[in-house]
RNA sequence: GGUGAGGUAGCUCAGCUGGCUAGAGCGCCGGUCUCAUAAGCCGGAGGUCGGGAGUUCAAGUCUCCCCCUCACUACCA
């Protein structure tokens, strides 16, 4: 990987029927993090993100909002750009699909695939669900008409329909997964072999039900249909390096793409249906496809129904947006799932950032002053620390390899702030302090000088995450950020001597949460079947016999008639509200099947229903007289 | 139902082809330094390594059975 001469790297266009929450923000994260690191190293980057603009799902979102699609496109796509802009992510492209570059280059693409004899043209006939942009198989439905994935209705569709032979590719494709093992993480590619080994259909690659879409090359001269969303939308990261216009160097020289970063709920499509395309027009394929999970919300699905959605520009605000960026890198193993919470985001901040990067180099900010009027150099620091300085260069050595090109950057992170460690516990071990006192100065200044490389490697290695915060450190310690600073510090080169700057806290802590507490509108969760309902028995019940229950000021002894062979015994806490001798006779509503409990020492076999507020108990009783152990629905 | 992944310290997880007293981070407890953002450093807490059986001189680490979780997929309701 790290030999390439240019490095193409895409995240998903995002559809524009939701705004940007924290998905989005991660993937795109991820892409600009790899994209910087890809740049710092002297590759030539392109990075490319946009949005994804047509279908009926679109086209019908306008219209409840009375705009035309495209206004409406217009509209959410500019918020994915301004959310981008405002994360500082440097994508090199923007594309949007409603582009008309793009669109030619869609048609191009299909009329390759038309001409190769890849396309022909059937009959479609199925339930087609609007919400999700897919015919769902009739054995699928919940209900036979609801969609099983978003449980919206479907509408059964028949129409006319190009089809496109995906089965044809099957081998192409399952070779090409087992061969060149494009997809990460692994446990990902397990299934999307399965899925291609269980047999791919044909297909539908147009639509005539609506119109927001690509239109048929002219010359198939078929203008009822447009294309279907899906091709429609991966051929972007061909159209975005001018495929299908009259400029096509861009794609001669960054195709293939060496990185789509996806979510895995859209894997499928960039594993199996964008290759077979690929295949199809004659193009190489993509080097590797990247599959992460979800964000879970302190441990919760996140939802618009639950209202706990994350707005990255929300926690940007309150926390910083490299802040957030460090947190989404470092909190979770590439692929898996990650729970965001402000208080490990917190953590994080105080405990990674805070204390272990920031206050390492207050430590020498601090030290350089009270000895050497701020004057840092690395002059001896070979001398004195030529263990701690090679242990830190073994970690350098590979992260990029082992982790930074397979994703893995909670790993490569924890690598970094292993040199952090050895910095701290130099300082700890050879206490500064003590060697000024027994003249040891030259030492003394070679472990600050050694911390401050330290720093720079973690500085220079960690500006792809952050690039602003680890600019300042760079800044601090006198040098800049580069390709070529990336070079000496891997050949080994240490810093010049320089005077370190007096900087306040890069990371002051944080104390409490900064994020405004949304009152957040939860659905009723209580609701409950009635087949809940009727898990519970409740029978009528007689009093045959009560009495107090010594030693307790609450609880009264009864013993109740169900209609059963025995009575039961309910310990009830009514003794304030009730005299046991008015009770006797009387009939009352009982919890029958409750599971018995001992309370003070006593079985009590069920429960009495009763109501209780500020003015006090009052049982819950038939209103005529029934006969005892009668149910009551 | 099929396929795959996984069940290891309070939490999140490492533990490759079986082998010294089962590890890390966070949290917690104790100790300690003073350059620093009450940060750092050191030490501890002692987890039947999901359960059971087996192979072996030796098993989280291999085999078999069972239980549970998750993902993908199928199908019956």
């Amino acid at each position: 990987m790290s030999d390439c001469k240019t490095y193409y790297l895409t995240t998903p266009i995002y559809y524009v029927n939701d705004v940007p929450h924290i998905g989005h923000a991660y993937t795109t994260i991820i892409a600009d993090t790899i994209a910087r690191y890809s740049r710092l190293k002297g590759i030539d980057t392109f990075f490319l993100t946009g949005t994804d603009e047509h279908g009926q799902k679109i086209e019908e979102a306008a219209r409840k909002r009375g705009k035309t699609p495209k206004e409406y496109a217009d509209e959410i796509s500019a918020k994915f750009k301004e959310l981008w802009d405002e994360f500082e992510i440097s994508y090199d492209k923007f594309i949007r699909t409603t582009d008309l570059e793009h669109i030619k280059g869609v048609q191009k693409a299909f009329l390759e695939m038309y001409k190769k004899g890849d396309i022909y043209k059937d009959y479609y006939e199925g339930h087609y669900c609007v919400s999700c942009e897919s015919f769902v198989a009739p054995s699928q439905l919940v209900n036979d008409e609801l969609c099983p994935d978003c449980g919206k209705p479907t509408r059964i569709i028949k129409e006319e329909s190009y089809f496109f032979k995906l089965s044809k590719y099957q081998d192409a494709i399952l070779k090409w997964l087992k061969e060149k093992k494009p997809i990460l993480p692994e446990s990902r590619a397990n299934e999307v072999i399965r899925f291609v080994e269980e047999g791919l259909k044909d297909l539908s690659i147009t639509r005539t039900s609506f119109e927001w879409g690509v239109k048929l090359p002219k010359e198939i001269n078929d203008p009822k249909h447009v294309v279907y969303v899906w091709l429609d939308a991966l051929f972007n990261y061909l159209t975005a390096l001018g495929y299908g216009s009259e400029d096509e160097s861009l794609v001669k020289k960054y195709w293939p793409a060496k990185l789509h970063i996806v979510g895995k709920d859209i894997l499928k499509f960039h594993a199996v249906y964008w290759p077979a395309f690929l295949m199809s027009i004659g193009y190489e394929l993509p080097k590797k496809i990247a599959a992460h999970g979800w964000w879970t919300r302190d441990g919760e699905k996140m939802s618009k129904s639950k209202g706990n959605v994350i707005n990255p520009k929300e926690v940007a605000d309150a926390y910083g947006i490299e802040n957030f960026r460090y947190f989404m890198l470092r909190e979770v193993p590439f692929g898996a799932d990650g729970d965001f919470s402000e208080k490990a985001l917190i953590d994080r901040i105080n405990n990674d950032l805070g204390n272990d990067l920031g206050n390492l180099l207050n430590r020498i900010i601090g030290m350089a002053y009270k000895y050497f009027d701020g004057k840092v150099s690395s002059r001896d620091i070979e001398k004195y620390y030529a263990n701690e300085l090679s242990e830190a260069r073994e970690i350098i050595k590979d992260i990029e390899e082992k982790y930074l090109w397979k994703m893995q950057t909670h790993k490569y992170l924890e690598e970094l702030w292993k040199i952090l460690s050895i910095g701290n516990k130099a300082i700890d071990t050879y206490k500064p302090w003590e060697l000024m006192k027994n003249g040891e100065e030259d030492k003394a200044m070679a472990l600050i000088g050694l911390i401050a490389n330290l720093l720079a490697m973690v500085a220079v290695y960690l500006h792809a995450v952050m690039p602003k915060t680890t600019s300042t450190i760079a800044d601090t310690l006198g040098f800049e950020i580069n390709t070529e600073r990336f070079n000496a510090i891997n050949e080994g080169i240490l810093l010049n001597d320089f005077v370190i700057k007096k900087i306040p806290p890069l990371f002051p802590k944080i104390e409490k949460p900064l994020m405004k507490k949304e009152e957040v509108k939860k659905e009723p969760e209580n609701i409950i079947t009635i087949d809940e309902f009727f898990k519970v028995e409740l029978k009528v019940g007689e009093v045959i016999e009560a009495e107090e229950v010594k030693k307790s000021k609450k609880l009264l002894k009864l013993q109740v008639d169900l209609g059963e062979e025995r009575l039961r015994q309910i310990i009830a806490g009514i003794k304030e509200y009730y005299k046991p001798e008015e009770l006797v006779g009387t009939q009352v509503c009982v919890v029958s099947n409750l599971k018995p409990a001992k309370l003070m020492g006593m079985m009590s076999e069920g429960m009495l229903l009763a109501a209780k507020d500020d003015s006090g108990l009052s049982l819950i009783r038939p209103e005529k007289k029934k006969k005892t152990g009668t149910p009551i629905k």
